[in-house]
DNA sequence: TGCGTTTACGTTGTGCGTAAGGATT
DNA sequence: AATCCTTACGCACAACGTAAACGCA
């Protein structure tokens, strides 16, 4: 279980074929075909299948730990040769809705009082962010979900669990002004399941729909929130949103929800080993201290 | 960053000593010397002082990784080659205050039903249960902690997030029979600021007391509940229980805790691949409904 | 027949042990 | 002087590349 094996395994896993693997990797296909061959005779079992290459489930289970095992191996590194210099520069990665009114306030008062700390900043997915923090490739992430109130997020694996509460807000069903609904101060989503839905993963952070049994009736594959809000206003169907992003919407109504109980909630999670990159009063008491 | 060098660098942090590691692993001194080295001059960081051989702060960070690693190695592996048949015999770990009521019933029912099954039982300090459980030393591992009312408990990695809630009852404090506050319906921790407190981490699942700012005039070291609460009633301190462990005795009395709200729960997880090894409707079923 | 994986084999390099060297108490 | 870690050196095995063989479309 050499992780120099678990790396070219995982790379067949994704290509589907050893000579795809190879090249990334720069190996002969002779190489990844030995590599494979030893994970294989040192665990006993087979894991993938040849022509067509797939996984076998013995396979599938070894590609799901091999990637966050390979994670937290870049993440050790990270920390243990991270410098105790502060960086020259601050990279900072979000989540679409996480950007919200506070967060964007922080940034404001960071950047305000360290002018000289470079700054930089990526929206991706929720993976991408939390992997990306995990190994020491961004200093900061703020990630979002939706959760009962006060609940931590539930963030996948190789999530920190030293994850720092940003902001909360209520969750609410975002439906056009003119809809029946719009005038309703509360509604449960089990009254809701004839309605169409969107769903947007690439938006909101729920895998697919917030509750099993809703309908979508459309999916909306892009990260841009004003597409989705858009797409509601519209009347192609409804969606839960943090009710900050509804605020000021002429066109939009936001109707509390009563069961199940959720909030949006914006978390911080910090690279391994780092506190505060911009000095112990400022970064992470701006961005907890709204 | 090979796991074979993470696994001497942790035994020599452990032993403090090359040769001691080098002993244990059956190796010369040389080769730990040389692996040390290969991994120090990997990461470009000391990670050791020697004479005395002691952790770098580089060191300390790596050792808390790579023992995170080699587990989650190890359970990798095991959920990996797990073999698909059930198994001949059950193996359950639990933490001291995790026996409670409905487990043993449940545990009975379990043993009544699949009589063929031979049963272990394990009661080991939490760190213990969630490591061995992880590596598939254990089938499934009972957990206990205290908690937010409803909240899932925050395990030590590697701490499967998938684990299950058994069971939850009130937490509170417990106190002699004769105590002046004995009669109260309710306390918030912060009113018993000034009085002694009994830290037994072999016990309860905390690391020390529950709340910062307790002090501690008794630290008892042991597994024991029955010490523990041996030692409440004859009034050497206070300590905070679930519930159900006071019930029925004359000599300690249970005050209700206010601020914080705190619940006893207890949290069954499961080895990587074990979905129930007696069989769908049995070992899960009767662990989860009381 | 062709594409892609496996096997054979030669070469290179890594990693261990033995044994000598060096440093600290 | 004793103890413990480091360095030097030789050997063995593991790992890769080249090239040929094999097997499934």
């Amino acid at each position: 279980m050499d992780p120099h094996l678990l790396r070219t395994f995982v790379e067949v896993a994704e290509t589907g074929s050893f000579s795809a693997a190879a090249e990334r990797l720069n190996f002969t296909q002779s190489a990844v075909s030995q590599q494979i061959a030893a994970l294989e005779s040192d665990l006993g079992t087979s894991l993938l299948t040849r022509r067509p290459v797939r996984l076998t489930e013995a396979g599938e289970r070894l590609r799901r730990h091999a990637k966050i095992l390979l994670v937290r191996l870049e993440a050790a590194r990270a920390d243990v040769t991270r410098t105790s210099a502060p960086p020259g520069r601050l990279t900072l990665g979000l989540t679409p809705l996480a950007w919200s009114a506070p967060v964007a306030a922080a940034l404001t008062r960071i950047r305000a009082e360290s002018a000289r700390l470079a700054t930089r900043l990526l929206v991706a997915p929720l993976d991408r962010i939390v992997t990306a923090t995990a190994t020491g490739a961004l200093d900061l992430g703020l990630v979002d979900g939706f959760t009962a109130p006060s609940d931590p997020l539930r963030l996948p694996e190789p999530g920190d669990p030293r994850s720092l509460r940003v902001a909360e807000c209520p969750a609410v069903v975002a439906v056009p002004s003119g809809h029946p609904l719009a005038r309703r101060t509360s509604v449960d989503l089990a009254d809701l399941a004839d309605a169409y839905w969107i769903d947007a993963p690439g938006v909101t952070p729920f895998r697919r729909l917030p509750v099993d049994g809703l309908r979508a009736g459309l999916h909306y594959d892009g990260a841009e929130s004003t597409v989705l809000t858009g797409l509601i206003a519209a009347g192609h169907g409804l969606a839960v949103l943090p009710e900050w992003l509804l605020t000021g919407r002429a066109d939009l109504a936001a109707i509390p929800l009563g069961v199940p109980r959720l909030v949006h909630r914006v978390e911080l999670l910090r690279a391994p080993g780092v506190v505060d990159p911009a000095g112990p009063a400022s970064l992470l008491a701006a961005l907890l201290a709204p």
